[in-house]
DNA sequence: TGTACATCAGTGAACGCGCGTTCACTGATGTAC
DNA sequence: TGTACATCAGTGAACGCGCGTTCACTGATGTAC
């Protein structure tokens, strides 16, 4: 069936032309999703959209699922990081309830991170139509949960039980999805949609811990 | 940039056997999404796998994405049937809370139909991430959400608000993150998922009916 | 019921093109003395 | 500071392959009389 694929960069780039070769890989790549889509991208069209010849561009990745796995990592682990400043910012505070309140901002910080990325929505749904790089942004989204869990379950006082990691789970499926939502319906306001978001997850969580 | 796709198809099969031909073509077209992923399907592949040549698929669809459009639209129908049914079912009982008691029935519904179609997330997937594409799926959700919207007007005696509109257009994606959450990954078990779901569109339902 | 004809369904062969990938290479940059 | 050398970065040319698409065609099915 469906052979596994090299993902990892070969050679780093080390001298500083080489860090600009490689950026420009990546700055094109993300270009090109938008302007063709992820079934016609190919190394060609990167290699000449970033103006190097293709064997340039092989000498840092293996192949054009490699590009759109470093492309995917990055707008992953930036996402991430807006999750983590967002919460020691706001786990600071007095506790659970202050928390919550501010799940708009969260909401708004990751949906605002993925505009600011040329091609941020193209990428989050290539990494989900294309197999070898699901795993991307299903490990950064189970990696978001737990950490979740685990601080509330801190903030609380109590372990971690498979329960609450399974709230948490669907609390950032939920949340992601009203981003992207708010990135892709260009018929409905993005600010409504992630105000709305952010109230079904303060709700679902008022529940939870009522209980 | 993007230049319009043509995504109509062309002859419809008359005869017995152009029928079988055209069934046969659109579940080729499913396996090999599974098999192969979005961004390797191909026409001389499809036709390859249907046991056809090539010109003969031509004679039905004008090109490859209308072949996905066509999986995609029957996919996005069985979904939205599945949703009808489920409101016809549920609407005729007391009143609103009912309804909303049912929730987990109707993510559990949808989420089997989409099972139960071969590579029914890959379709779902690719309509997402392929541009010409896209409309299919937001369409298909617009649809539902306006559906529910003036259904739960009508049951309130309310007229159908903007606001509504939205509350209705979120509780969709939703509904669908989850179910899509739900088969895709594999590191948590499905029925929870659905159930803490229906949970989350239960508790925000109650919070709108509540003000 | 038989057959001639019209329409529908599918074939074989061919096309030019862009794809991914590799090779031996030239040129640019950094560094040891 | 100058220069020889090692390493790093990028090139030009080439390859075989599968892609989408079209053509004139044969074969299968349906129907009028």
């Amino acid at each position: 069936m469906r052979q596994p694929v090299e993902l990892l960069e070969k050679n780093r780039p080390r001298q500083d032309r080489a860090k600009r070769t490689y950026e420009n890989i990546l700055a094109s790549a993300a270009e090109l999703l938008v302007e063709v889509g992820v079934e016609r991208i190919s190394t060609n069209l990167i290699a000449e959209r970033a103006g190097i010849t293709v064997p340039a561009l092989y000498r840092y990745f293996p192949n054009k699922y490699s590009v759109l796995h470093a492309l995917g990592a990055a707008m992953m682990d930036r996402q991430n990081q807006v999750f983590a400043d967002w919460f020691n910012e706001h786990a600071s505070d007095v506790g659970v309830d202050a928390l919550f309140s501010g799940v708009y901002d969260l909401l708004k910080q990751t949906y605002d991170a993925t505009l600011a990325q040329p091609g941020g929505l193209e990428i989050v749904q290539s990494l989900r139509a294309v197999a070898p790089l699901q795993e991307v942004r299903l490990e950064s989204h189970r990696l978001v949960a737990s950490q979740f869990a685990q601080s509330i379950a801190e903030l609380l006082g109590e372990p971690v039980t498979e329960e609450l990691q399974i709230c948490a789970r669907v609390t950032v499926d939920t949340g992601y999805a009203q981003i992207e939502m708010a990135l892709e319906d260009q018929s409905v306001p993005p600010e409504a949609v992630l105000r709305e978001g952010a109230r079904v997850i303060r709700l679902y969580w008022q529940d939870i811990l009522a209980s």
